[in-house]
DNA sequence: GATGAATGAGTATTCATTCAT
DNA sequence: CATGAATGAATACTCATTCAT
């Protein structure tokens, strides 16, 4: 970003500007994002928006940043201190379709455009966290051990989650209570089940 | 499409293009994607390209359908006739992997730039046969009857598939063994599960 | 039009693009006519342009409405109040003769490429009122009945004085005041003529 | 033209095409005349056409010369031997009329292009012959001697009748009776009449 | 700071024309 | 000769970005 909006008015306005980005990328997709579009909906001037944002990526970097904050935060407050298996998933995925239901379809697109991926971009810092969540719970509700290591296990489960709740975005069946049910469901089974080698003749 | 290709000539044409397309769309995003420059990548003239398609965006439909196509090809192709599920779903991830590992990204990107998904869309179209492949082979290997209908257990199914093809190709993981063992042995466990109400905890 | 014009500048843009049109057109015709042209003739960048004018059909429309309004003025002005016959119908060919020397051409290009002439584009609302100014001035001048309304007889002289006047303006003869001495002419003995039945032999 | 059409068949080619070219032009008006369409149009292939015009202005030349001449045509038909004015001019603008009848505007179209008017051109040489008919037909009739030239007398005539008659064919009124009729009055009347001096009170 | 008019490089698209079949 | 696929220069139009007010 450009400079610190230090007075409240920018930092509203800043708050607003990247608001109405994640609107429209979610509303409008790639194609349809353009500055002054975003602009517009944030009720700002073009002018504005550059006077915080040095160009498009920045204004790009600045949504992605604060979706996967977001998301993160989910995760931190996903504790697993005692609940059972069946509640800790329930309430992830409960809190993850929640947070997807207000933008349906931004996730997906922002992790579509492969965005710089090296080890050391923001998603990537982003990513280590999130599975790191992930691994921890699986660590802690996994049954059978197996060669196979929690990371890879936290990432299949992550994947998952990712796959069924976008999709579901993209249906607008984000509210289903079915998915919700079968996705904790599968994810359940999988923490609960047995390695791969036995009976699933 | 604007014009059909009769001779051999032109049929090769149109196929350049489209391939060069699906190439710069999973290579570059839709912000590279320039019919200049998918014009460039297939070695036609950029007219040539407009003989065909009368628009960027028919090119695009075009990328996708054939896409689509490949994907329910393979799907077509996963007979479960008497396999057993283990050998089942080591075929269908495989060959579902395989099949995204030449255009890592591009049913990403192709599904994402959500337009127009009305329940008429081609897109549709594809989704239902898709779905209903996968709810046949629901049916054949399922163990416990619950109150969930094949076709939910059968989209849980398929948007996990998508999720971890779909990261593990933004990570270049795709051909790695781990990740497919896993994905096949979620499904396994799943579809050999019981019902969501017992004893997850 | 694509945006209102409410500052001076904008508003300075606006009347230099239109007016760029107006020479672009009436010096190169529809062949040369070419947005970037207009705007570089009118001394603007091509963004200009089409912030204002959508596309390249309303800005012709924009030259289209300019002139017809111009030349409606024409006939607003020439008032039949009281003067002779002679004189009135001087002043309006001599006033019109004058518009059209400054674009010669424009009018003839501007009428011919015929988009849509339904009964209620703006075309058709200039044409009723332009006929209007004529029918009133017939029947103020018009020496015997007969059964052809005012508003045929009205037509016809309109329309000899637009053939009269594009050919001049195509031949460079708009200031020959023979001429318009014998147009002129022409209409006057029309409007004092007996009707069509008579002694012509 | 690129080469004589010597074969029937050549021949009709060049016919279809020329009056595939009149049709577009009449139609569709400049924006929508091109090679390809007018090809279509007759129904030969974009390569035949270029097999008998060089490019697209011989096309246009060809049937602009093809138009002129059903014109003199009519002119050189429209003898005055011995017959009354009011015949005289009532054949002349019937037939006149008709010719514009089946490609309505294609005249006016052809005219406005300016096709570089130097004097020696097609259109000029036409003109001379066009109004040489006409200033005949103004020395047989004409009642009073004035001090303006028949030929510029055949001139407003000339201009009168195009302009009545391309704005009939605008609003698609060619076939009204009364429009032939007070067309032809004003001219008998502007031919019967005395000089601009008197009393026109 | 805020504004929004202006800019112009870059993209989408057309169409006159060529040439291999 | 006829065909129509291919070409690419030229045009229409967009949108990230600047800057005078």
């Amino acid at each position: 970003m450009r400079k610190a909006p230090n007075q409240a008015r920018s930092r509203a306005t800043v708050e607003a500007i990247v608001h109405a980005g994640a609107r429209v990328l979610a509303d409008r997709g790639w194609a349809g994002f353009t500055t002054n579009r975003v602009a517009e909906v944030a009720g700002v001037s073009i002018g504005s928006l550059y006077q915080y944002f040095p160009d498009k990526l920045s204004l790009i970097d600045a949504v992605r940043r604060r979706h996967l904050e977001e998301c993160l935060a989910i995760m931190r407050a996903a504790r697993h201190d005692g609940k059972p298996l069946g509640r800790f998933l329930d309430d992830l995925v409960g809190d993850m379709m929640a947070a997807h239901d207000s933008h349906p379809g931004l996730h997906r697109v922002l992790l579509d455009e492969a965005p710089a991926n090296g080890p050391h971009d923001p998603h990537s810092a982003y990513e280590r966290e999130y599975l790191g969540h992930y691994a921890a719970a699986v660590a802690a509700y996994r049954r059978h051990r197996t060669e196979t290591g929690d990371e890879t296990v936290a990432m299949i489960m992550s994947d998952a989650v990712d796959g069924v709740i976008h999709n579901a975005a993209r249906r607008g069946t984000l509210r289903s209570p079915e998915v919700k049910r079968e996705l904790v469901r599968m994810l359940a089974l999988y923490l609960a089940g047995p390695s791969a080698d036995q009976d699933l003749g």
